[in-house]
DNA sequence: CCTCCTTGTGGAATCGATTACATGGAGGAT
DNA sequence: ATCCTCCATGTAATCGATTCCACAAGGAGG
């Protein structure tokens, strides 16, 4: 492969020259320009990015580590990450954590190795040395979607508890009072969250949320099958299911049919983070949905202020209830008409765009 | 952070002993191995992995470019193939083209920036000058799942001819007669392979394949919805449509639903590539699987073959008939007895490691 | 006509690793 | 005791870029 020198001696100049015609560089004259052109696309040379990261200390990458790939919410959050990144000349390496505190440290690890620019993370757990580590020696850093609190490091996030509150408004208007809650691991901070606003948004009318009615999930189909057998094993199961992920909510559907049971007859089902499939499923899944591309892009957008020495922004957006047919009532013609206050004024800047500043 | 100079004076060494004591290198005395893991230890050193790559010209990274990180396929894909990489030592980069060639060459071009020691890609076209290019000039690299037909690199990839010769004889069994397909797009190998399996295997059954039945698709949903709206224009429309893969499966199932149709009463739908959204979906869609794992694990391994110096093998692996409810006739408790041939003795070796030399 | 500034260019240092080669000392063979 | 070998180690070249500095030529200004 023709490197630099290569290129010099093809168009009769120094290195010097040829670095200076590839950056732009002003002080180069017309002539020596058009000959280092020539003999760049006579021999199809390409600078090695490897050597140019050695010298300039940047590798315009940034690190995407994920906690599961296969999760359509993520998945969709990594295509946002990449086009916005792209839109800003870094490419992305994306790590996938699987869950795994172990692997995640790997990948983090790893993406440190290559001296990336900057990290994006959505934590699986409450943060491992490695990364606290990361975060303070001054690494470009930003969690997205899910955070560790106490840590100085931008947060772009959507906040769901208007939407959750809008789900138990939602289902106390069907006439549910028996809810339940298959929580995701304690360690993430959008697993604790959401049982909390949950919870709070139950209070708001008088239901009780026993600890039986509180499920142990992982954000995995399989631990949402897991807690809702358990569920249903309860001498009064809960009326409705309400995971707080999308594959946990794919794992309750299973274990439903499995009892033979059919939602919403026999009993309802919503789920947090919204995905096309949703609209497909058997019934469609009435679901809380966050922005995600939004989402991305402003996560991407708050690490290259970061990286280029900006101010970077937390940014919170809103999620929002969407209405389907797995809770009951299939309310046809006027789809999103519910007695909630939260329901009242439509937002006057798009949700999508609203940030608030941390 | 800390250079291998720094840990070098720590240790009261030359930089030249602690490479060797971080390589592994036989000739290091006990006491100078472990002053200078001390000394590693106390700076919290980790190499460079940019300046390793310049000097050793490995980056122990692959390149995988696919066609479109959204669709469940893919991202199952990507997800075997880093796994494998990462059991290997190597990373994996991933670049999403979008189905568009230009975003492919992007990719490919920046990979080789990179200089990635391999590149595994899932050509959305017929081949750019560019990756025709690469693999002349002798990159490394492995076609996997699509592939462009002569050029001298190896192709993992799923046959899928007797799977849906299987889907044909179960449609034929199930009483229907007009057969449409949607076809990807004719400059994929993919796209036009499925489509002459379809052709073929309705050949032996006597059915025609009339051109208004077959729909030009580009793998995403809303060519499917267009495809099969087309379809339901017809005087006469098919009884079956018969979507290349599971996004315009998904945008044929929207068509038939905005028509107020349902599956598989009115009309029957089958998808190539099987995902796990299909036994959720109203109905649940009778599929072709890919062992989509193994293709990424062998692709993978196929690669790293070619890089260590290896001679790479072409890999093709078996697809297989799924049946579930939409195309009729929920076939209860028999689930999988089909008149075929080919439904006959099950295979000696499992398909998955099943493999032809080319 | 001389000086000074600008412009274009090349030489060489540098980034952080790996590794060929040189060197010095210890130990074994004769 | 001498010589040879082998082991541990250091010095320095190298990978392919970028960039500081020096320098030459040419033009402007006095």
């Amino acid at each position: 492969m023709a490197s630099i020198k290569d290129v010099a001696a093809e168009a009769g100049v120094s290195v010097a020259t040829v670095s200076r015609v590839l950056n732009g560089h002003p002080s180069v004259s017309p002539g020596a320009r058009t000959r280092v052109l020539a003999a760049v696309d006579a021999l199809g040379y390409r600078p090695n990015a490897v050597a140019r990261s050695l010298r300039t200390d940047q590798t315009h990458t940034l690190g995407l580590v994920i906690s599961d790939v296969l999760n359509p919410y993520f998945t969709e959050l990594a295509r946002s990450v990449e086009e916005e990144a792209r839109a800003h000349g870094y490419s992305v390496i994306i790590g996938n954590a699987d869950e795994q505190p172990e692997l995640q440290d790997h990948h983090v690890r790893n993406l440190l190795d290559r001296r990336i620019d900057g990290l994006l993370v959505s934590p699986t757990d409450g943060g491992s040395p490695l990364m606290l580590d990361a975060a303070h020696t001054g690494t470009p850093m930003v969690f997205v979607d899910r955070w560790i609190p106490g840590v100085d490091v931008p947060v772009v996030r959507a906040d769901g508890r208007e939407a959750v509150r809008d789900l138990v408004t939602h289902l106390h208007g069907l006439g549910h009072r028996r809810l339940a809650i298959i929580a995701g691991p304690a360690a993430t901070m959008t697993g604790s969250e959401r049982v909390e606003a949950f919870r709070e948004a139950l209070r708001e009318y008088g239901l009780p949320l026993p600890d039986a009615y509180v499920g142990q999930g992982d954000f995995q189909a399989a631990s949402g099958r897991r807690a809702t057998e358990a569920f249903l094993n309860l001498p009064e199961p809960p009326e409705v299911v309400f995971a707080t992920d999308n594959l946990m909510a794919l794992g309750a559907l299973d274990a439903i049919r499995a009892r033979g049971m059919s939602v919403p007859h026999d009993i309802a089902l919503a789920a947090f983070d919204d995905i096309p499939w949703f609209v497909h499923t058997d019934p469609p899944i009435t679901a809380i949905a966050q922005p995600t591309g939004e989402l991305g892009r402003a996560a991407v957008r708050a690490l290259v202020d970061r990286i280029e020495g900006r101010p970077p922004q937390s940014v919170t957006l809103t999620a929002r209830l969407v209405v389907r047919r797995s809770c009951g009532e299939p309310q046809a013609a006027q789809p999103r008409t519910m007695p909630s206050r939260s329901m009242q004024p439509p937002p006057k800047q798009p949700p999508s765009t609203q940030r608030s500043i941390t």
